[in-house]
Formats: structure tokens, sequence, C-alpha cells
DNA sequence: TGTCTCTAGCGCCCCCTGCTGGA
DNA sequence: TCCAGCAGGGGGCGCTAGAGACA
């Protein structure tokens, strides 16, 4: 009890020992710094065994398979027949139900439920709207590229 | 005591769909 | 009538933090 009272102690200080060499963002425990290098390096020990998926945490292992192979959605909606995958996807559906919108436009009257659509309604606001738009197709455009290449190199193998 | 693992949570991005106003 | 712009709803993943389990 002791231990644990003093590791949650813990987490009430600005103690983050562990440093990532490569971006020096510190962290509270060698798991996180671990988790966090394997972003950098792009290792994801997590594969799936349905498909070709990996990722660097269990956690994010087991979402994907709910999300893809199981199907399971143990968060479900007393107001309709909704379920999901994740808390957040139902707290996000349930503003649906009572109308709350959090995020308010501080340019025009508009708020929104999420914050990306508010960032995304932001961008109407912007003078930078249309080189966003270029920037937007360019992306686009290159991500298209990649997705040819790599069924090329898939193709290839 | 340290590490692994699970769960929770926030954030980002994307897609599909429906509505609306202008051409 | 068609089309572009915009917002609503939701899917899926990236990443971090806290806490239980266990060696």
């Amino acid at each position: 009890i002791m231990s644990s009272l003093n590791r949650h102690m813990k987490t009430h200080s600005d103690e983050k020992p562990h440093v990532c060499h490569l971006c020096l963002k510190a962290f509270r425990t060698v798991t996180l710094l671990r988790n966090h290098v394997n972003t950098h390096t792009g290792t994801r020990p997590y594969k799936c065994s349905d498909c070709e998926m990996a990722f660097v945490t269990s956690g994010e292992l087991a979402r994907h398979r709910r999300y893809k192979h199981t199907l399971e959605k143990p968060f479900k909606c007393s107001m309709c027949k909704y379920s999901s995958v994740e808390a957040s996807k139902l707290k996000r559906h349930i503003r649906s139900h009572t109308g709350e919108r959090p995020y308010n436009c501080y340019l025009c009257s508009y708020a929104s439920k999420d914050t990306y659509k508010l960032k995304r309604h932001m961008v109407t606001h912007s003078v930078l709207f249309q080189a966003w738009l270029i920037l937007h197709s360019m992306c686009l455009t290159v991500r298209e590229g990649l997705k040819k290449k790599k069924r090329q190199c898939n193709i290839g193998m």
C-alpha cells in the first residue's frame, strides 16, 4: 500500500529523470521513455496476428484489434443504439444528444462539439486559407505517390 | 523496487453525408 | 439542377499518464 502511495505521490511532482536523447523530452519512467523512443525509431514490437499492422504499445494493438477484428464495442450510449470502441468516442457522441458545444470560435458565434471541427472551421477565417488548400492538395498528391510506390514495392516482393 | 501491462484520456486526421447558397 | 463550401457524425490511430500485477 505504501509503495503504491509513494508511487502515486511521485505523480504530483515534476520529477522526470528519464530523458530522450533524440528530442530531450523527459519522462517519469523507463517504460514511457522506451515507448517514446520507439516512436522516433519506428520500432513497433506489438504486431497484429490478423493483419500487417504493428504498434508501439500493447494498448494500441488491443484497440486496433477491437476496431478491425473483434469488433468489440464496450461503450454503449444509454440514449440510442450507438456503441463505441473508445470512451472518448462515446463522450463525443453524447454531445450530439445534449447539443453541448464546448469549443467556441473567438471570431464568430460558431461553436463546435470537438476540437478538430473548430480547427477546421478556423481555416475558413484565415487569410492563408488558399495557401492551406494548395498545401493540402500537395500533401494529398505526395501521399498518393507514396501509396503508389508502396504498392509497387509490394508487387515487387 | 523496477518493469510490464492494461486502461483511460486527449489529440489529430480522415471519410462520408447532408445542407445551403450561388452559378 | 449542379456544384462547391461547410459542418455534423463517426472511425482509426498516435501518444502519454496512472495504476494494478508480477518477478
